[in-house]
Parts: C-alpha cells; sequence; structure tokens
DNA sequence: CTGAGTTTTCAGAATATTCTGAAAGCAATG
DNA sequence: CATTGCTTTCAGAATATTCTGAAAACTCAG
C-alpha cells in the first residue's frame, strides 16, 4: 500500500514510471546485443539519477547477487557507468553518466572498437587472399570490388564515429544541424541535462 | 581437389575468400541482434554478387530448408534482397543489394521503425505517468528532465535517420565530408559498386 | 482436376545464452 | 593476522533462441 520501506517519501507514480523505463530499456536490449538485465540495470542507474550499492540493484531488480556483479562489471568496462563510494560506508556504489550525449559517444567509442576495427583488419585480410597478381582469375575483380566496398564504407564510419566521439562532442547534434535546415532540433521537449558539466578527457 | 561441380571455374583462393567473409560477417550478426545464420546468408549472397536459389544457400552454408527459407524472408523483410527469377526455372532465386550504401539505408530505415519509433512512444507514455499536475511530487521534475533528455536525444536520432535514409542518400558519405575536413573520404581503396543505378523509389 | 515441383510452417530437438548461489577472493579494521 | 563485510567468480541449472525435418500449402502445366 505505501512506499517500499527501503524507498522512503518516493511516490507510486514516480516508482510506476522507473519500472516501466526499466522494462522498455530491458526490450531494447536485445536489438542491441546485450543481455536484458544489463540494460535494466543500466536503466535503473539512469532513472534513479543517484549512486545504488549491489543490494539496492539486485533487490529492485530482483536478481541474484552474481548476476548483478557482471552486469556492473559489463557496463563499467563499456564506460557507462562509474564507481562511487560513501563516506562511512564500505559498500560499492554505482552512478550512471546523466548526459545522455555523452553516454551515447561512450557507446559508440566502444562499438567501433569491439566491431568496426575488427571487421575492417578480417576484410583487409580477405582482400589479400585474392590480391591482383601473376594467375588470378578473372572473377577477381568483382569479387574484389565487393570487398573493398564495404571496406570503404566502414572506414567512413570510423572516421564519422570518431569525430562524433571525440572531445567537444556535441557529435549528433552537430551532424544533425550540418545535414541540413532540421532548424529546431534539440531542446524543444523540455530543459535538460548539464551537457557539459566538465566532460572529461 | 578440384572446384566443387556445382560452382564450376570458380577458383579455390575465390571460394576461400568468400568462405572467410561469411564467417566475419556472421560474427557480427551478434552484435546486431539478429541470428548468425541469417547474417551468413546475406554475406553469401552478397559475395556471390549474382542470384541464388534456396538449394545453393542450403547446400553452400550446410543448413536446413526451414532455416534458409526463414532467413530469406526475414532478410526480405529487412529489404536488403530481392526476389529474382530465371526463365524456364520454377525455382526461386534471391539477390542481395549490390550498393553498400543503400543497403545501409535500408537497415537504418528498418532500425527506425522496429526500435526507435516504439522507444518513443513509450517514452511518452512514460512522462505522461508523472505529468505536473495538483500533487505533483517534487522529485518529478528531476525524473522528468531524465526523460525528456532521452525523448530529445531519440527525436534527434529520428531526424537525422531519416535524412540518411531519404531519397538521394549518399547520406553518412555526406553526413561525413560536413563533419568537417575528412577531405579524403571515400573511394581511396578501390573502384567500386555502382552506387546509384537507379535507386528504387 | 491432377500431380510434380517448390516454398512455408511449426512442433520438438539441439544449441547457446543467461542466471543463480555458494565458495573463493580481497581489503579494511581492530 | 584473524575477522568481518563486501565483491567476484564459475559450475551447473534455468531459460531462450535457433535449427531441423517432415507435413501442409501453394502454384503452375497439362
Amino acid at each position: 500500500m505505501t512506499s517500499p520501506s527501503n524507498n522512503p517519501g518516493k511516490p507510486d507514480s514516480i516508482r510506476e514510471a522507473q519500472d516501466r523505463f526499466i522494462a522498455v530499456w530491458g526490450q531494447m536490449a536485445g536489438a542491441w546485443g546485450i543481455s536484458r538485465t544489463m540494460a535494466e540495470v543500466h536503466a535503473l542507474l539512469y532513472i534513479s539519477g543517484e549512486p545504488l550499492c549491489t543490494d539496492d540493484i539486485m533487490e529492485r531488480l530482483d536478481i541474484s547477487r552474481g548476476n548483478a556483479s557482471m552486469s556492473l562489471r559489463a557496463l563499467l568496462d563499456w564506460g557507462i557507468i562509474e564507481r562511487a563510494h560513501k563516506r562511512g560506508d564500505r559498500k560499492e556504489y554505482f552512478e550512471c553518466e546523466q548526459d545522455v550525449w555523452a553516454m551515447f559517444r561512450a557507446i559508440v567509442r566502444e562499438r567501433i572498437k569491439r566491431e568496426v576495427d575488427p571487421l575492417l583488419a578480417s576484410l583487409y585480410e580477405i582482400r589479400d587472399l585474392t590480391k591482383e597478381g601473376r594467375d588470378t582469375p578473372p572473377q577477381a575483380a568483382d569479387h574484389n570490388a565487393r570487398i573493398d566496398a564495404l571496406v570503404d564504407f566502414f572506414q567512413t564510419c570510423e572516421k564519422v564515429g570518431q569525430r562524433f566521439v571525440s572531445p567537444p562532442g556535441r557529435g549528433l547534434k552537430i551532424a544533425a544541424s550540418l545535414l541540413g535546415s532540421l532548424s529546431g532540433i534539440g531542446g524543444s521537449v523540455g530543459r535538460n541535462q548539464p551537457e557539459d558539466r566538465g566532460v572529461e578527457s
């Protein structure tokens, strides 16, 4: 009936909105190649806006300690949450990057590193298998052109990504306006995140 | 020892390069939330550059008829392969979009439709749960700001995506050059795809 | 309408992923 | 240096996804 005891004074309407958000964000997980739980942990930390410890997370999401630990670790690896500490408390707390743009910059950075870079490396190797030479078969030209088209594409992705990711980076937003006449982009829905409160590095 | 009987005259070096490509492309699948086989079928059709029928695909990838059928259907739904027919042959053939940029435009279009649109719809609903009103709890403001920041972000994604996807669309490449001084982008690695041989729609 | 050739569907089998919980590891404290 | 409080790890269990194969459903030609 009343608010949960460990979360005093948080009205039910917000609790419910949080739960809905966690569920929705969790559903996106599949499409992005990460586990549902990991996305839910991230959602919880983001939408809470305050540091939570492992037990908070276990309880709220009803998952095991092991699962929580591994999900948190993965999120740390992605660079979208950080460790935090409370004085006089030996527990570790975790807090989520609250600047949405910074968050996505981190994700793009990581995906380039994990996916695009290795892919390009493989494509180069594959290209070498059919290099022009003494006894190059005639079909090789078409084949090579197809590989090259992909190399080209992903090189472009990488360059665009680097730029999006790099320092001052309101990246996409800049791209958006440059991409033309999207005049009123951004800031239309409501007052929001700090956006540049001392971005690291 | 010799080339496989159903693929006469195709040198082993190309066959091997194809196989490597199929494997590499298949590995990306996980990260993109589709099944490995589906990516492999796509890879095979792309790298072959010619229409193949279900039996060709089953044999080459060593998968069942059912699996092939379902994967092909899914690729059709994504709009990155098309049905084709050979005169005097009742079998159905499939061929892959060979323009890499068109291919990714199709993927972006579909992902917006499947992921961004429903996500935004949910976010709007969630926002309504904590609308400002008579007895709006004070914490609601922060919570709403966090939701709004996401709404903002995904609205921007959608707009950028629309633009990337829309007609003439050498999209990303344009974005890339606009994004600044990436002077020598594109066309550096080799002569490649048609790029604009009568884009549909 | 019949039958051969082809495609689609889907229940259940095979496989892969994710989760749990208990044990091992680590670090601060007394 | 032993104890306590917390975190990580990982084998096996639980769950989810993907694949197979055979049956049903088309589709066209005669």
